[in-house]
DNA sequence: CAGTTTTTTCAGAACAGACTGAAAATTGGT
DNA sequence: ACCAATTTTCAGTCTGTTCTGAAAAAACTG
């Protein structure tokens, strides 16, 4: 009887690879400001490929279920975990997207609306008012303008970078990996 | 006298608008997993473009000593901020990098190195070994092993792509901006 | 409609990581 | 070599987040 308590190391060689890949995107995570919850969810849901519901993911993680609700509502709403309902079967269940280039785009698409957008609303708020009147604004002012300026250029640059990447149609669309491929060939 | 402490809201509307994008950075920072007095101190040595030494820093931003040399080391590793010694003045005097591009180039380059380069070490030994004898390989095996590799095919695109961005030569070069600019045009 | 199962909510516990402050180390001057 | 100025270090405190657990709500069943 080779195990004392719960969380083990060795049930199989793919239990324990998928156990491996869960905890690397645990800690990626982590490290990139999003809750270890969060991804280590949507890691075993697309590790194992397969619908899982609430009491399933609870244990295999050991997470409480008001943890395991409260997350599962949220990567739901970010539109990477899919809720399923079956027939005779009172559970909900959860799957993840599988293809990684529209998981990307996804993840993507939400940051820059939750972020992007809101950053260049307020960099512009950190302009002054230049020149009212005449000879008006200062060699400060515009330095400062300036300053603010290429921080709004780079950043708005980078956007329509990305909205590139996330094609002009709407959501769909797997073109995405093709795209990356080629722009990662384009001669300077 | 319409002032009661310390921090206050319009000594000019210059500082005030300094302070309003190095509470943006500091904020920023924070929901991306960065420090928040990492972000402050670089924003405030980058909108004001001027050498600073420590003890303006701390009073500026109000936060220790500690606080102030620990980050400002690292600021100084990543290479966005510079250290300087003046004749005649014991203190060190800091300055922000002005070339947004350069400063992003570095950052990403930065976290490329920290982060992307072991996620792929780490991914890899996520898969499995596959088929050793004739008919071995299990369904449920490859079905992985096609999993994680597709999400490692995934990481190593945008790391190209990020190569592409960071330029084949070395640190230098403000190529970075062009060569977005011109990638946000590549027709699909 | 009462009972049962599943999900949601949320106050507080537990935790992780940032920040402080004072002591130790370093640096420069005389 | 000594003293003064400055920087660095780090143990402990503090702050903000995530997670738990149990109670409330909702959803379904017979």
């Amino acid at each position: 009887m080779p195990q004392s308590s719960a969380a083990n190391s060795s049930p199989s060689p793919l239990v324990d690879a998928q156990d491996r890949f869960i905890g690397l995107w645990g800690d990626m995570a982590s490290s990139w400001g999003v809750p270890r919850t969060m991804a280590e969810i949507h890691a075993m849901l697309f590790v194992s490929g397969e619908e899982s519901n609430t009491d399933e993911i609870m244990a295999r993680l050991e997470i409480s279920r008001g943890n395991a609700s409260m997350t599962l509502r949220t990567l739901v709403e970010w539109g990477i975990v899919a809720r399923r309902h079956r027939r005779g079967d009172r559970r909900d269940y959860f799957s993840a997207e599988q293809d990684v280039w529209k998981l990307f785009a996804t993840v993507l698409r939400a940051r820059k609306r939750r972020e992007i957008d809101p950053l260049l609303d307020a960099l512009r708020s950190c302009s002054l008012p230049s020149g009212q009147s005449p000879n008006a604004t200062s060699d400060a002012t515009s330095a400062h303008n300036e300053r603010i300026g290429s921080m709004i250029e780079m950043v708005e640059a980078l956007d329509v970078l990305s909205e590139r990447l996330l094609g002009p149609t709407g959501p769909g669309s797997d073109r995405m990996e093709s795209l990356v491929r080629e722009l990662s060939e384009v001669e300077p």
